[in-house]
DNA sequence: TAAATTGATTGTATAATACAATTACATACT
DNA sequence: AGTATGTAATTGTATTATACAATCAATTTA
């Protein structure tokens, strides 16, 4: 197996996650933390679903994802639809106005990428972007 | 331009940060954080550097840069050297036990990627890694 | 030598997370 | 039916990484 590029690829995953995370801490592009934006995507692509499914999927503690869904549904980009046979459980599903607010803040963010990957090739912005998506997989 | 292939990384961008961001949080592998490695790393590659020329280099705030090497100080993984001519200023040097604490480190981190990867080819591997690297660059 | 600048630290605030305790409802067991 | 156990969600508390502002101490400049 190649050490040099397992070297490589330790580094750099190092350094992008140090370095996104101040920009997502100082810089902030709209409403949007990168967890909303996951979540309002989630609902949007696969419909509603309450904190404890969505704390599944994104591998995170349900006290985290309750908060962030408190917060949206504060803002009012999210309601809840109440379970009709649990009392207890509900449904998040997203309002027009966060579905307005995802649609702009995901064109945010790909303009951003965009203009950092202008001197990229197709094929290495594809080849970028599959091989991301691999990697994430890899950790299911 | 490749609208897909942008919006995949876009995508696949927030899902790795996120993903990696509470890896770092809960787990812990040893006995540094990311940050922390990373001061480690540029001292033992490019030799004693001040907190300044660190802030600057990893694009941080030197307040922070200035804490986590405190930290660093404190565990005795690094040490001072007064500046000669100035008498504010010093760099930080590894100490025997940065040195140890940062190649350990650097094997737990190793072997971690190695396994989440150990499907992928070698082609994959390089590929991943050269275009983490020219990413990272793009920020610069 | 007084004023301005600079390297570093410290105070304070924010954001994202986890874990533990709690609340309120639901289910299962005698 | 009633108690015990389980479960969805929230809330309290702590930690970590960060930034910005204030400060301290030394240096440089006018």
């Amino acid at each position: 197996m190649d050490v040099h590029a397992l070297e490589m690829i330790e580094l750099e995953l190092a350094i992008l996650i140090r370095r996104t995370t101040s920009i997502s801490s100082n810089k902030k592009f709209g409403n949007l933390d990168r967890s909303a934006y996951l979540i309002l995507r989630r609902i949007k692509e696969k419909g509603a679903a309450g904190v404890k499914v969505l704390a599944e999927e994104f591998k995170l503690d349900i006290s985290t994802v309750s908060r962030q869904a408190a917060a949206l549904e504060h803002k009012d980009y999210l309601y809840r639809i109440p379970d009709p046979l649990d009392g207890r459980a509900y449904s998040l599903q997203l309002t027009e106005q966060g579905t307005k607010e995802l649609s702009d803040y995901k064109q945010e963010r790909l303009k951003r990428i965009t203009e950092l990957l202008e001197d990229w090739s197709d094929e290495e912005r594809k080849l970028f972007g599959v091989l991301l998506e691999k990697f994430n997989q890899s950790f299911n």
